[in-house]
DNA sequence: GTACAAATCTGAAACGATACAGTAAACCCG
DNA sequence: CGGGTTTACTGTATCGTTTCAGATTTGTAC
């Protein structure tokens, strides 16, 4: 094990003015007061002169202090942490990087640090959950892929461990969320199909297990049933499935006279594209044989079919939205009020 | 400042048998050892017992111990995290997700964290860097967007700190980077170009200041001369200019005679987007007026534009590659031989 | 002038881990 | 069997911070 940029720490009990970084000993050292008073001063504590606390924060700002993270963590237990739990099943158009860079924008100029930690949905659902409430290495978590009962959801308010979802449960806990509404997506991607003169409409959903699954499935239906047109149902696949899986199944669908459609509604931009290109496959054409409508946060879809229905989902809202929602939940704001559903547009 | 989930810690110098999280403390008195010992057992240590090993390994193994990593920073200085530093200017697609991906995926099961920390290029380089070094924030870095002349590779080097980059440099540090063989990217997509028929060829780069521009540009100039063909030249534009740029630029040059090309070599699967569309906006069709080359790491391309040539970049692998070059530093392997080039097949 | 309260400030202890400088026992040698 | 070495283990100090329980000074009331 090497060790680099050790700074060799013998040498007796050094002086307030040391070598290495400024802490609390220094700035003490510097303005002749206690360690404890400077601590004090420096989180404004209520028994700490004012004169004092101004002439603290003076020298710890021009020195540069900044208080070591791991002496707070320990004594406190408190990391400025918050971890964004990821999928390793990518959705690779847009979500993790906006997610991300809504988050991180969000927790810039805060104390909290983003820790990104991975995890499989299939083999390990609780585990990272668990592994960061029991080693506490976060303050907060974020993670989205919610189910109706959610575990993790039911775990983190058990142990009152604050955190924020990107989706809804169906649970009575109430907890900070971000959402987008996929119900009313569905019915505007349904309306939009319709205008266009389509009457047999597919949904390609989310995994049923996912609570937006059935949002979007229910805002589906409902606007089926008020317009009157038929649902070419799909069970094979889902929008985590495998391209091909998608391709193929949809190939399928349009060369069977009976379950064919004229319309797509899409549960995300990845899985549109393997819509596309199945239907294409298999010798049909978008705007000229079917529709197709899509959730989307880039404008790929508008540059390469540009008759697709593009209905614009901001994941980066969604990110900072949520990082918000946990440093306020850490600052004890009541989760009823952070939460959120993002309405889209009927435009 | 609500405080969650304290746990009350008065009440004396409490017992081994604590309640919370096992510590050194709870395994020395389950043992009978001392906490010394019990620490110097689980990291192996040559002047403790085999067997007393197995005992202090099974106990803490049954217990579920796992360090306090911030007991473990405070007194050593590690910090168990790898920091990812990220471009605000987020390359939608691909990069990002898989790089995260492929790094996570490589640190799971190592003690190492990955925290990810923004900056913007444009207004500070150099910030996050420096701000993880002088804060001690995190045991080694990866970035990318890196220039011939890098300050962060400078600085980070001067001061012994850790760090792999995605991307090489042309200074006489040696360092753990990967890349992608861009030179030999170019050369390739300008001979498939070529055996299209393609004669006038225009690159659009990525900024001039990374370092891979140069690689790119290269093998670009280098291809057209050795096949005798003409170079259009972008200067207006880089992969990094919005979509709209692009597309206007690529707009102007296909309604110019003069300056008609009738091939692209692309730096970016986001910008080939913008090409594409803005020669479409003018008139022109990919595949009879034009042809186009680019690297993808998703399929997109070849579902929308099946006759785009495309050459496989993997972001993932770059991930995985430097995570694992990063925590190889830090066991004392040395830089020179934790460098990779990825170079594309020639097919 | 005494008693009491308020306003400021402070040392010691603790969080969990490891480095250092031991100590105690066993072993080896002539 | 004394002296020296090796093996195995341990107490103390320490990293930087905050909490707790005072301590000191000043102000106020009677």
């Amino acid at each position: 094990m090497a060790e680099m940029a050790e700074d060799g720490q013998g040498g007796g009990p050094r002086p307030g003015g040391a070598k290495g970084r400024p802490t609390l000993r220094t700035i003490a050292y510097m303005t002749g007061l206690g360690v404890t008073t400077v601590s004090r001063a420096l989180n404004d504590a209520p028994d700490i002169g004012q004169a004092t606390k101004e002439r603290v924060r003076l020298v710890a700002g021009q020195i540069g202090y900044r208080p070591n993270r791991a002496g707070v963590r320990l004594r406190t237990g408190k990391t400025n942490v918050i971890s964004l739990i990821l999928s390793v099943e990518t959705e690779v158009l847009g979500l993790t990087p906006h997610l991300v860079h809504g988050i991180s924008e969000r927790l810039a100029g805060t104390p909290y640090h983003l820790i990104v930690t991975p995890y499989d949905p299939r083999t390990d659902p609780l585990g990272p959950v668990r592994y960061i409430v029991e080693t506490g290495s976060a303050d907060g978590v974020i993670f989205s892929r919610i189910e109706p009962e959610d575990p993790r959801v039911r775990y983190l308010r058990e142990r009152g461990f604050p955190f924020a979802t990107h989706g809804r449960t169906a649970m009575d806990i109430v907890h900070p969320y971000f959402d987008f509404d996929n119900e009313r997506y569905a019915e505007i991607a349904v309306r939009r199909l319709a205008a266009r003169g389509r009457e047999r409409l597919a949904l390609l959903p989310p995994p049923a297990n996912l609570t937006y699954c059935q949002h979007m499935s229910t805002g589906f239906a409902r606007a089926l049933d008020r317009l009157d047109l038929t649902e070419i149902p799909i069970r094979e696949v889902t929008i985590d499935s495998a391209h091909e899986a998608i391709e193929a199944e949809v190939g399928r669908m349009m060369r069977s006279a009976r379950r064919r459609p004229d319309g797509f509604v899409c549960g995300s931009a990845s899985a549109a594209i393997a819509v596309i290109s199945g239907a294409e496959a298999a010798g049909f054409e978008i705007g000229r044989d079917f529709d197709l409508a899509v959730k989307d946060s880039f404008h790929m879809m508008e540059k390469f079919r540009r008759q697709t229905v593009v209905i614009h989902e901001d994941f980066r809202a969604a990110g900072a939205f949520l990082a918000d929602a946990v440093t306020r939940t850490l600052a004890g704001v009541p989760p009823g009020e952070l939460q959120r559903i993002d309405v889209p547009p009927d435009a």
